[in-house]
DNA sequence: GTAACATAAATTGTTAACAATTTAAACAGA
DNA sequence: TCTGTTTAAATTGTTAACAATTTATGTTAC
């Protein structure tokens, strides 16, 4: 892909939201963007227009750019979107996977179960988002790939507002009980396996509870960061 | 909702593109949007940018903007991506819908068979995408309406580029079904007529055809033109 | 000590000028 | 007439300066 200002700026934004180290609500400053990516606040403004096309960020006349903070009713649409969408991903995953993909999923699981017994939350939320994304992959629809990937990001967002500590990843059991149905190209138990990951994500949001808020945009969103 | 100069070409652009005023790989250069909306280059730049993130425009380094060409592949994934999701909006819709929705929906019949008989083909194009927004505004899910606003304004610009002249109308016929099965409050049944619509208006697509190119982008844009 | 107000700083919004690149046009040579 | 080159025009990209608004600070009155 392209490597302007503005994309580099927009996946790192991504990037920094899909790993929960920009919470909702942060405010995203002009000058202090354009510093740390030494650009000019004309690509940022681009970038934050972009963002918000994203619904991952709000657009306050005069106010400035914030992160978008879901409301509960939002998060709910979220996920219903999700399991939409991930619905027709896995069927496809299901009808399209080659023996390489099912191969790329199960070295996918035992990354996430590496991952695991290092106790790195934030490494294991990209794990598990990355899980998902390369299922979007394998299901070869790249409309569904892209919402996807927007609808992932706010649900690391909504994650952070409500989730509950203990919570809020997926499961590796799950996760391989997914991969198991597709390599044994079961249609339906796959669908339900995602279908009940998905509503089992959701019911451990715990809607009413209070999130912290976090430190300075510059140990956040350091352009040097490796992409990932 | 807010009237920046940003906000008001994004939506004439998204509705020339809908009624098919706007036909794909259309130029939209700054100079000329600046002057048809009397604003300056950087409110331009910033709603291009817009554009470009609801994948209806394409953004090139140092060539400008265009309005998008999906291929043949884009518009297949664009198809399935619209079932998907239409098929949990109208789950939703015959869940949800109270009385005044399913005369709103009886209403917009009304309308759409009057505009039937009038042969304007880009007014029977307007009502016959609203038909599908009036669906999705009823299933009361925000996530699934806006993205299926973006994908009914691709599934314009594909009509548009592959669409037989005859075909690529949603058929009155075909709603009045789903309306009634509404009504009659049959969830699988609504489902079914929903997919079987999509996939009769994607039947109707030859692909391989060629488009005819446009006129000026004064006579397509004029700001002055009602939203409705 | 608190509230309201005035002032200063910081941030966003707007505009214009200039540089770089691409596209179109003019032109010369075969 | 066609091809390739040179020149000019138009378009996009970049930057900085300035205006308007919001936020923070400090002061005064009660």
């Amino acid at each position: 892909m392209s490597d302007t200002p503005e994309t580099v700026l927009v996946e790192h934004v991504l990037d920094a939201i899909s790993d929960q180290r920009l919470r909702a609500g942060t405010k995203l400053g002009e000058q202090a963007l354009s510093d740390l990516f030494s650009c000019n606040r004309a690509h940022v403004r681009r970038a934050l227009a972009t963002l918000a096309a994203y619904q991952v960020v709000d657009l306050i006349p005069n106010r400035g750019a914030f992160v978008s903070t879901p409301s509960e009713d939002e998060a709910r649409d979220v996920f219903q979107a999700r399991r939409a969408i991930e619905a027709t991903i896995i069927r496809n995953v299901v009808r399209r996977a080659d023996e390489a993909d099912i191969a790329s999923l199960r070295a996918h699981l035992a990354t996430e179960d590496s991952i695991r017994s290092q106790n790195d939350r934030p490494k294991a939320i990209r794990a598990s988002r990355a899980f998902h994304m390369l299922l979007a992959k394998i299901g070869r629809n790249s409309v569904l790939e892209h919402y996807l990937a927007e609808l992932t990001m706010r649900t690391s967002l909504i994650i952070g507002l409500y989730g509950s500590n203990a919570a809020s990843l997926c499961s590796d059991d799950e996760h391989a009980r997914i991969v198991q149905s597709i390599a044994d190209r079961d249609e339906a138990r796959a669908q339900e396996m995602v279908d009940h990951h998905l509503r089992h994500i959701e019911g451990e949001i715990a809607f009413g509870e209070e999130a912290p808020r976090v430190g300075p945009l510059s140990m956040i969103l350091s352009p040097d960061r490796a992409t990932g």
